[in-house]
DNA sequence: GTACGATCTCTAGCGACTGGAGAAGCAAGA
DNA sequence: TCTTGCTTCTCCAGTCGCTAGAGATCGTAC
């Protein structure tokens, strides 16, 4: 249960393998051991963070968000005291996220409840999740 | 209220104006309206389209899946006899984003909640996404 | 008419991957 | 031991989704 190679933990993460080494190169994952044939060796730890950027990454978060929120978690001490408003700022883009998702969610369980009664439905998804008013991104 | 220029509606939308142009040539947007010396002209509908894909975007979907969603809405009848699983597909991934993001959530405003109270803070926030349970696309 | 900003097309660059070429590692069977 | 075959290595080129110039044209305002 240690360390296991570049394929397995593609595998385990569903993270393509050069997409693995990418983010070594870009310093979102740390170099790994190497075995005596120079091969990358994984731990847990490192599985996680892994998952981690897969899911933010899916979520829409650019690397360098996802650079700061990991490098929180990094410097713990540092965050607390230094790190407060951005973590504030993290968090309501996070919530301007949820809230136009479930705007889209309803809207999207609307139309398929609707044809389910094989009623004529009329999609409301673009003017519904055109709103502006949840939007936090000022546009300058 | 009718037809505004290429830079107003960039203006209005937040979204660049190559990037408008880009959408138009992927075939995202329609080809508008042509003013008499030959510039896009642009109206309501277009805008509030525009808006919808911008927020899509940023909420991680990809260009494949807006054209999905907005073919649904452009053929409503289509959309309820043929693209029920589609809308459902849909539907399950946008709950597992919100899912994600209120576990994200959750964590973050714990970390702020701690910090105000000049508590040393533990970064759980890798833990807690990393967690696959919400995963809904399986790695094959 | 001319100055000047907005828009046009075209092309090249960037961020974040993605895939291929060719060489080397390594486990398993003849 | 050799060799077949899969994995991994590095390097580099290509793709997707924008984004930023270059140079020409439009069009309003003096």
């Amino acid at each position: 249960m240690g360390d296991m190679a570049i394929g397995e933990l593609a595998a385990l993460t569903g993270v393509k393998i050069p997409t693995i080494r990418y983010y070594e190169q870009i310093g979102l994952l740390p170099p790994p051991a190497r075995s005596a044939g120079n091969r990358r060796l994984y731990d847990d730890r490192t599985q996680r963070r892994l998952v981690f950027i897969r899911h933010a990454r899916d979520l829409g978060f650019e690397v360098e968000a996802i650079r700061q929120l990991l490098d929180m978690c990094d410097q713990p001490d540092r965050s607390c005291h230094q790190a407060d408003s951005l973590a504030r700022a993290h968090l309501a883009d996070i919530e301007s996220r949820i809230a136009r998702l479930e705007t889209l969610r309803r809207e999207v369980q609307r139309m398929i409840d609707e044809c389910s009664q094989d009623r004529i439905c009329h999609c409301r998804v673009i003017e519904v999740l055109a709103d502006h008013g949840q939007c936090l991104h000022e546009h300058h």
